[in-house]
DNA sequence: CGAAGTTTTGACCAGTGTCAAAGCGAGTGG
DNA sequence: CCACTCGCTTTGACACTGGTCAAAACTTCG
């Protein structure tokens, strides 16, 4: 489960640049214990102290913030190998709380240790560049928020997940299962779950995708992404499809039958 | 105005720790050019290759994206001493622009230099805590816009500039002028001008503000920051009040005339 | 004085939010 | 195995915020 870890952490990091074996070995060394979530359970919580650095193992986690009205926005979704927070040095308490949107684990690496690793320049370039993907995401969030009607922000989500999840060698073919109910959907876009039913319903009626309980399934692939329009060069460096290996075949069998099926 | 440029930088690093002497003569080294900007004018566009690295110095400035309906969605305000991205490691072209709101000046700092200064721990842990700011504020504006109405909005945005800018030493007393109008204001916020007009009227019916052409006065910022509710602790080591010299007074005086006042 | 950019106003409209209730599926305990 | 419960989805009526459009009022600057 350890090196399961590890594993996939490098898998993300080599996204940015070849690590040595060296590297990978230290990553190893320094992975702590492995959690794992159910649907609605929290990594940590926007108050906790940070301690460790929690990484996303398999499943579908999501960043986000509880507002005073009950209300939640969420910041981010993150999928495997992703990082749940990326401020290595913060020392100062989380201002957002981390959970499982669908039944996952993740791992903890020591900080501090990985602190040290920016003595190693390919380590530091890899996480800086993963963070920098990161925020790529969270412009095109804000910009999706800010400007954009309903139907093409849910659109663009969820065509973005196609994307990630592809570089993560889980889409096989054309068709994929994303394991979000309409509650987190809405979450993600700042809307409520009434305005998601509706703008889905209308997606199914352009044969886009056919909303299922608790998920969305997209036959077509394609034809979603085509409606997004521009193709996401936010995501950068993630989307050199070509290195799209590096997990085992169990792994990602795995992967597939928890995050997105579960 | 080079040394001006190093000092801006090194001033808004040491609030994330302290640096050495030579951290400082190294960053000061490294200053390439100083570049005048009027309004509107850009710093570098969406689609430009990632070159040296640009600091503000003074004025305000904004990162950016047009959209294909040439609708604006402003995505972070930028002031003296912020990087105008804070992605040292990324190669691929940028994925927004960056443009001057008000008058003001930025300067260049050669890029490979710096990525080479990660060796150099402090200076590392200084402008990774500097980009964890960033990063802070902008979930803030995330959940602004996906979550709150018109009126808090407004408020929270500027109350994040008056403690940005108090953290500068740019605020007198409990007063202080924003160079913002009120179309920027909007693409910032993600609605309409129009909007922000009438929101601006109500809230200078409720005493909070005076909105001037090209302006926005705030008479008493004790009264915003109480309207906005909670203290930013998102601006995390920032507001760290008690660091807040370090900026010449030839310097805060500059850049109150030129930033604010303008 | 004229031109350009910004702010202001008003009328009207559309998209979302709100509220309430019913429908459906999956899982649980009897 | 069935009845029940819980959580998620769907629908409809209605309210309301904020968007759209158009035009006028200012300011500033030349």
């Amino acid at each position: 489960m350890l090196s399961e870890a590890a594993r996939v952490l490098a898998h993300r990091l080599e996204r940015f640049g070849t690590l040595g074996a060296d590297d990978k070995q230290v990553l190893r060394a320094l992975v702590h214990h492995s959690h794992i979530h159910r649907p609605k359970g929290d990594v940590f919580r926007e108050g906790d102290r940070r301690r460790d650095l929690h990484v996303v193992v398999s499943g579908l986690f999501c960043r986000y913030r509880l507002l005073a009205d009950g209300s939640r926005q969420i910041l981010a979704i993150l999928l495997p190998g992703d990082l749940c927070d990326s401020s290595f040095w913060a020392e100062h308490p989380y201002d957002f709380s981390v959970g499982a949107l669908a039944c996952g684990s993740t791992a903890t690496f020591s900080r501090t240790a990985l602190q040290d690793l920016y003595r190693r320049p390919a380590l530091a370039r890899a996480f800086s560049l993963a963070r920098h993907v990161d925020d790529a995401i969270s412009r095109e969030w804000l910009v999706n928020m800010g400007r954009r009607g309903m139907e093409q922000r849910l659109v663009r989500l969820l065509s973005e997940l196609t994307w990630r999840l592809e570089a993560l060698g889980l889409v096989l073919g054309n068709t994929i299962t994303l394991a979000m109910n309409q509650t987190d959907l809405a979450d993600a876009l700042g809307v409520t779950h009434i305005s998601v039913c509706r703008t889905l319903k209308q997606l199914e009626a352009e044969g886009l995708l056919v909303p299922e309980r608790g998920r969305i399934l997209v036959q077509d692939v394609a034809a979603l992404r085509a409606a997004a329009g521009t193709y996401p060069a936010y995501l950068g460096a993630q989307m050199d499809v070509a290195q799209v290996t590096g997990l085992t075949e169990a792994t990602r069998r795995h992967a597939l039958a928890v995050a997105l099926v579960n």
